[in-house]
RNA sequence: GGGGCUGUAGCUCAGGGGGAGAGCGCUUGACUCACAUUCAAGAGGUCCAGGGUUCAAAUCCCUGCAGCCCCACCA
């Protein structure tokens, strides 16, 4: 094997090589070992429907980030994988191939067949998402993956119904659902999507029985009108006060229907009063039952009419709508119509307008297994991050109405409910029965209809562990956690986790919820495959690599707002791979000998004390250690965007752009000894850093690590760094600092001066005290770094003879001689520019000391910080002023 | 109808009670022996507007303007 890097960052040459030894070693496994703590995080369970999108990579880099980073803080750590089934979406789509492939409906084909192709298509392309996430780099463990109808999930799902079923929180009713018509199933509130759309409303007048005028009522949907069964107005309402118990006939229909009084009607809205129509509007059906009326459908399940709609009947609902309306226009009963903006509900699936319709389901009761759930946050044994989120989640559960779980799909849990075709008892069992257990008949059925495909999902921090076992799983790795989601999923799964956490175990499945925003596009709009906008992650990994598309999308973020997809960022974050790269191999070239062995290395375990450190090592060290702190607090508050920025600071605005440069000299020179140290910090920080990355970019870093003197891989031997006091060296820190300062000075005047880069330029440097130590010793920093073939160190001004060009820095006052080169007249405006810049920040400072209530009230640290400047700005003044009037003289 | 988010450099966005940051872009210069996927130097901002709290507001509170999103039984 090669000793060091190759010469380019080509992460094809590594990361499926080291996906595979990760997995084998087995260090994605949870261990169950008790002597650690626990760290868990279960996978939100990707549809098997098709393929990881941008989404999914957002969502799985936080959650490994946060799982690699716990692993190496010394955790047991658990990242729980596995798949959805998704019921609906799955359904759809393998209805839409089978019409494709083999042109046939599923009814066609059977239920029985329709299912096996149903489980092809879960084997195809459940394992094709799972491939994918190792792509990424997700370190979850795959020994313990699950699948929403795996044996196990099936079986908490039928004891969750029962339970349920049990203590009477699972219900059959004949009530007003949400049926989409395409899908041919009812669907929960949580799946019916809400969008304003331009209609109409019709005003309709019903004559009246006797032959009087009747009563105008206005409709949006005028095909409904065939299961009206009342017109009812407000008692309140003087306008209709005298028609309450009289009859309308409905227009061209004939039938007679009576006008009743009820608190529903607005008298402000439409025409005050309201046809009731039971089987097709949840608000009418609740009239209907106050007032006993019957419920007539007048719509079929795939929206045709019925034969309630007479010469109507199996025309679409739209086309019904259409000739009825203008039927009724043509014998004078429409009144007028008016445009008019109504929401109207789509399926969250086919976008297919949803019907309201009176519809046998199965419902969960809600209202009691709420409570428990809204308790958990508002006691904070349950929080999101960030905060707010939880508003949006007690709301949803304050306004919670039942839920129905009943759909009338194939794909997904069956219902385990029996009926007995003989007596009509209805047996809610974990096994299937054999009999009846009330009249004995053997004539039993189960219930055609699956459940809500969320119903699993609700279970599955729990059912992926085994529940309702109390395992060893169970005991030791829940409740969970953190659960990192989008929040466009909060109400569909968070909620439902909870309440049927609390329900079932009696322990919230999480204690803390990361919720992040979505990936949209360049401009902004979410990615779709209608619009063709989205962005395939694994492309984006084939072309930069899984750590370049992980750091931008872990570094992209802040919490809970969306990302725009920007391609420039991307490669911002390969550039910044790159750089890593060429450091280390940098640092690596610097380790071996000319056989390729490593020298000789001081031991960290000796002892870092005994080494003769220079100032530049003492500063790094320190502003590792600095990192080190401010990295980890960043992680524990979920910040993990402004954790990952900083280590990428850490590692090229200081690491590369100083260090590397600083030590440079050292590496080429004569001494030995000093070499050794030099290599030895080198490495010591360059593996913390690596260490510190490793969570966001997880193969760069172990790639590296390999060519590194030490034993083990990074992911099993790399712990995460900690705050070292033996290792902070504040005043050499300061000390180096000042020297950078003034090397950034010399390369600025230089630039003003428009000196020539290669040319060696000789720097006069006036100065006393610790200032002037600290600059004396890093006088070949100085040489190095700004290019000077000089130094020479003065204490009094008169000994400046030609020298023009000048700087001033904290404690010391620069001067370049630039022979002919300079123009006395941009450096008086140079300095007549930064004169006014510091007279004004002077003159802010002196107003803020002279303020008594600022010197009473604010903290002391920043009066004297304050202070501090002033008297800075202060002698920098001085300075300037003095250099400005030996310029002036100059012209 | 209810709730929320956002408004900071040309662009995309961080940050956040003690006078402003990144990436990209732009200007100038350099193929300097790890890296031109680089290095050095720079220009560029009334931190949406108004009011309040405070010794101190871009930051906290209120109002307004602009944009985005979610929820809502939608006659």
């Amino acid at each position: 094997m090669e000793k060091n890097l190759s010469k380019t960052y080509d992460p094809k040459q590594f990361e499926k090589r080291l996906y595979e030894e990760w997995e084998k070693s087995g260090a994605f496994q949870g261990k169950r070992d008790k002597s650690k703590t626990p760290f868990t995080i279960v996978m939100p369970p990707p549809n098997i429907t098709g393929q990881l999108h941008m989404g999914h990579a957002l969502d799985h880099t936080l959650q490994d980030v946060l799982t690699r980073w716990k692993r190496m803080q010394g955790f047991d750590t658990l990242w729980l994988p596995g798949t959805d089934h998704a019921s609906i979406a799955t359904e759809v789509k393998v209805a839409d191939k089978i019409r494709e492939e083999e042109g046939k409906t599923k009814e066609e084909l059977g239920r029985e067949e329709f299912l096996k192709r149903a489980w092809e298509w879960k084997e195809t392309y459940g394992g094709r998402i799972t491939e994918q996430c190792r792509k990424l780099g997700d370190s979850c463990d795959w020994s313990r993956e699950r699948f929403t109808m795996d044996e196990g999930c099936n079986r908490a799902v039928v004891e969750f119904f029962v339970r349920l079923y049990e203590k009477n929180l699972i219900y059959r009713g004949n009530r007003i659902i949400n049926w989409c018509p395409s899908c041919g199933t009812s669907l929960s509130d949580a799946e019916v999507e809400h969008d304003d759309k331009n209609s109409k409303y019709y005003y309709i007048r019903y004559p009246g029985e006797d032959g009087s005028e009747g009563i105008v009522v206005a409709t949006s949907r005028p095909e409904t009108m065939f299961g009206d069964v009342a017109i009812a107005v407000n008692p309140e309402d003087s306008r209709y006060r005298d028609m309450i118990g009289k009859k309308v006939l409905l227009p061209l229909i004939g039938k007679a229907i009576p006008i009743l009084a009820d608190p529903y009607p607005d008298p402000e809205k439409g025409t005050g009063a309201v046809k009731i129509t039971p089987a097709h509007d949840p608000n009418d059906f609740e009239v209907g039952l106050r007032h006993n009326l019957p419920q007539p459908s007048c719509i079929n399940e795939d929206a045709t009419m019925n034969e309630l709609a007479g010469k109507y009947a199996g025309m679409d609902r739209y086309e019904c709508r259409k000739a009825w309306v203008a039927d009724l226009e043509a014998a004078g009963y429409l009144v007028k119509v008016e445009d008019m903006v109504i929401p109207v509900g789509e399926c969250y699936r086919c976008k297919d307008v949803v019907e309201p319709m009176l519809s046998e389901q199965w419902f969960v009761r809600m209202e009691e297994l709420a409570k428990p759930a809204i308790e958990a946050a508002k006691s904070g044994e349950l929080t999101h991050v960030p905060e707010r989120f939880e508003k949006i989640y007690l709301h949803w559960l304050e306004e919670i109405r039942d839920w129905c779980i009943s759909r009338q799909l194939w794909w997904g849990h069956r219902i385990p409910a029996y009926y007995c075709d003989d007596c009509g008892e209805i047996m809610v069992l974990r096994e299937a029965p054999k009999t009846c257990a009330k009249c004995g008949s053997g004539n039993i059925r189960q219930d055609e209809d699956v459940l809500d495909t969320w119903f699993s999902s609700a279970l599955w921090p729990f059912s992926t562990m085994g529940w309702p076992e109390q395992t060893p799983d169970l005991e030791h790795y829940f409740p969970t956690d953190v659960l990192v989601t989008g929040y466009d999923i909060i109400f569909f799964w968070v909620v439902r986790m909870v309440f049927s956490s609390l329900a079932m175990t009696g322990k919230v499945p999480f204690h803390h919820v990361y919720v992040h925003g979505l990936v949209r596009d360049a401009e902004g709009r979410k990615m779709s495959k209608s619009l063709g906008n989205g962005i395939d992650p694994l492309e984006i990994i084939d072309q930069y690599g899984a750590d370049a598309l992980r750091f931008m999308l872990a570094t992209g973020i802040s919490p809970g707002n969306d990302l725009r997809f920007k391609m420039d960022r991307l490669e911002s974050c390969r550039n910044f791979a790159n750089k890593l790269w060429n450091a280390s191999r940098f640092v690596i070239m610097n380790l071996l000998d000319e056989k390729g062995d490593f020298f000789p290395m001081a031991d960290a375990a000796e002892g870092i004390e005994k080494l003769v450190l220079k100032d530049e090592d003492k500063w790094i060290l320190t502003r590792l250690n600095q990192a080190v702190s401010e990295i980890t607090n960043k992680m524990e508050k979920y910040e993990l965007a402004l954790a990952g920025q900083r280590v990428h600071d850490l590692i090229w605005n200081e690491y590369c752009d100083w260090y590397i440069e600083l030590v440079k000299a050292r590496l080429y020179g004569e001494d030995e000894d000093d070499k050794l140290v030099a290599r030895f910090v080198l490495v010591k920080v360059l593996k913390d850093m690596l260490a510190l990355l490793h969570p966001f970019m997880p193969f760069i870093t172990e790639e590296i690590w390999g060519y590194l003197p030490g034993d083990g891989g990074m992911l099993i031997v790399a712990p995460w760094p900690v705050y070292d006091e033996a290792l902070n060296f504040p005043a050499e820190s300061d000390r180096m600092a000042l020297i950078m300062e003034t090397i950034r000075s010399i390369r600025n005047i230089r630039a003003e001066a428009e000196a020539a880069p290669s040319k060696k330029l000789r720097a006069v440097i006036l100065s006393t005290g610790d200032a002037l130590k600290a600059i004396k010793a890093g006088e070949s920093y100085l040489k190095n770094l700004a290019n000077l073939s000089e130094v020479r160190f003065i204490e009094d001004k008169g000994q400046i003879q030609e020298e023009i060009m000048s700087a001033v820095v904290h404690g010391a006052e620069i001067f370049i001689p630039l022979d002919d080169l300079v123009d006395y007249q941009a450096e008086y405006q140079r300095l007549e520019k930064e004169k006014t810049r510091l007279e004004a920040e002077r003159a802010r400072l002196s107003a803020k000391l002279e303020n008594q209530e600022f010197i009473k009230k604010a903290p002391e640290a920043v009066v004297a910080a304050e202070r501090e400047k002033f008297e800075k700005a202060g002698a920098m003044l001085e300075k300037i002023e003095e250099r400005l009037s030996f310029v002036a003289k100059k012209i």
